[in-house]
DNA sequence: GCCTGGCACTCGCACGGACAGAGTGCCAAG
DNA sequence: CTTGGCACTCTGTCCGTGCGAGTGCCAGGC
């Protein structure tokens, strides 16, 4: 029925316009603004089912209308075109990260220009340890009884530790240890490490069985715990930008929320490289992320997810060109990363 | 004379109740507060003077005074009594820091302890390369004509470069390889890494020297240059707190300063272990920063700076207090750090 | 049956005046 | 040099008013 689709077209443009303009948006204003093709009152009767319905709200009796996040969930998951980039953004986006010089590097320059694209806080994951496999484990000796471990991964990411061992080891034993680690867990997943712990300690030759055990342990530290999933996080300063509407009073808890990690770690944790997710707004169940919005996808190759990496902003967000920014450049972030 | 003393002694009073009440102070609400042992008549006085010289003035006519940036100068130079940390203080640094895994988790908690301390924005650097010496150089050969350089300084700090060789490498020459970079390079402080790398490349086999060539070229611009200086910040929810009145429309430029690095880097340069330095607003010739102060002090062993660390807030703050909580947590990171 | 123009109504907000309170500067006296 | 007193100058707040935006509803037209 016309009637419907021409109600769900005045929530489009309600959104488009709260999102540009920031102010509450009257029957009158949209209009003027597109060719719907009525008149306002015709508008006006729609925006009250669209209230009553939930999609819309007016902050004072005599203002506007205010999409709600139920609003904005429609409006994501029916309303709104793929916005494809600029050929200037994505040029932009292979200047910025190609240059990179290790890991690190990588993810800091997918930050700042996610920050940059979006003109909002962006948050990108470390690759997770457990669906990355070793490359290489390297054993140093720092002192008599003291070894470091460091774990690099096909992902490039560095993982180091440092190992007490009860007895002085003997420095012969060092290379012995390097090769024999190499050896077992070369091109293991992480995830899948811990039972070759176990099998090395029957399969190593006698006098490294005391080292092995103490290493080992540490290993599994290092290995099978998701011990720390690190985030980097930029663009904080999009924040404080629009801040006085958009986050009531502070935004300090969003803020702390964001330092803590804990909280945003855990929603990527549900993310898949195929399809960019969106929550809004109250959909986040955490309450300092109640009055905003996350735009996150899986980067990674085609057969194995690496990370999450996404957007955060307030819920009046430009959700089209936030979800094709978030796409982009995890595409490219995931080729970049599964080719070296 | 009694009359000058007295006059400082009413301007430590207006810093020290600005900072704690966030409001212009009069003079009545002085002579209350604290034992001056005159008349608030007596005490229009003195702060008349104490205007007239700069040290403090008045937001409008008719409010108190706020100390300007030379009053604080005046007063953290001449003023403040070296505040000792509680107990309960020094607990939660030693139980706060112990038990950190890596370099990376060392600063990363720092971060977090300062800021919770000085309830402002903890800044701190790694520790910085061309200070630390070399404890180990690995190669790993990731594909045919591609190595891997992992180097690990003595403060525990892991850099890693991808060398692009334009021959395929030969596997047997990797481990030789890592035997001659280990033997030139081991206990060598980075800035001083640059002459070796020449000398390397005369002494080198034969077969290994376009290896080298190309290899040192990468370690060059690793070693040498002081390529990241990375930063770590935290607790810039804290910016958040106060805001409304530290910080004169928005902190977008403060927040974004903070992310550049470059500026708070350059600061950080001119650290230096024994004092505590503080740069108060416009003493900070950056823009961003005209409103802020930092509080900073070097890190290390005595011998050695590695570092800086740091807070930065609004001039409105607890200076004496963050003062010694940089100083203290920098003199445990140093130990720390030392010792690895 | 749906759209439209008209109209009365409701608020929020900006403006302006009045007022109280805080704080100062100055002065004359101790 | 200090002190109490006093006049003065502001700011922040409260209130009342008017305006404008926007709505909801109704009766008439396509």
């Amino acid at each position: 029925m016309a009637h419907d689709e021409r109600r769900l077209e005045v929530l489009r443009a309600i959104v488009q316009d709260f999102v540009s303009t920031n102010d509450p948006v009257g029957s009158k204003a949209l209009a003027e603004r597109h060719d719907l093709g009525v008149s306002p009152a015709t508008i006006r009767n729609d925006m009250a089912v669209l209230e009553e319905q939930g999609y819309i709200t007016q902050p004072h009796t005599s203002a506007g209308r205010v999409p709600t996040d139920k609003g904005y969930r429609l409006f994501v998951d029916r309303l709104s075109a793929v916005k494809p980039l600029s050929a200037a953004e994505r040029r932009a986006i292979e200047r910025f990260l190609d240059g990179a010089v290790d890991l690190h590097d990588v993810l800091g320059r997918t930050v700042r220009l996610l920050a940059q694209l979006t003109r909002q806080v962006a948050v990108v994951q470390y690759p997770t340890l457990s669906r990355s496999a070793v490359r290489h484990l390297e054993v140093v000796q720092v002192a008599a009884g003291r070894l470091l471990l460091v774990l690099i991964t096909d992902t490039g990411r560095v993982e180091q530790r440092v190992v007490d061992c009860p007895a002085d080891v003997d420095a012969g034993a060092v290379p012995e240890l390097r090769t024999l680690l190499n050896s077992a867990f070369a091109g293991v997943k992480l995830g899948e490490a811990g039972d070759k712990v176990s099998g090395l300690m029957e399969t190593a030759p006698p006098h490294l069985r005391g080292l092995v055990a103490t290493v080992g342990a540490t290993l599994m530290e290092t290995l099978v715990e998701p011990s720390e999933d690190r985030l980097v996080i930029g663009g904080t300063a999009n924040l404080a930008r629009g801040s006085a509407m958009d986050f009531p009073g502070t935004m300090q808890p969003l803020l702390e929320a964001l330092e803590e990690q804990v909280v945003v770690l855990r929603l990527m944790g549900e993310v898949d490289a195929s399809t960019v997710l969106v929550r809004i707004g109250e959909e986040n169940a955490h309450e300092a992320l109640s009055g905003a919005s996350l735009v996150t996808v899986g980067y990674g190759s085609a057969d194995r997810s690496l990370g999450g990496l996404g957007v955060v902003g307030p819920t009046r967000m430009d959700y089209p060109g936030n979800m094709a920014a978030v796409r982009a450049v995890a595409r490219y972030v995931g080729h970049l990363l599964a080719e070296s």
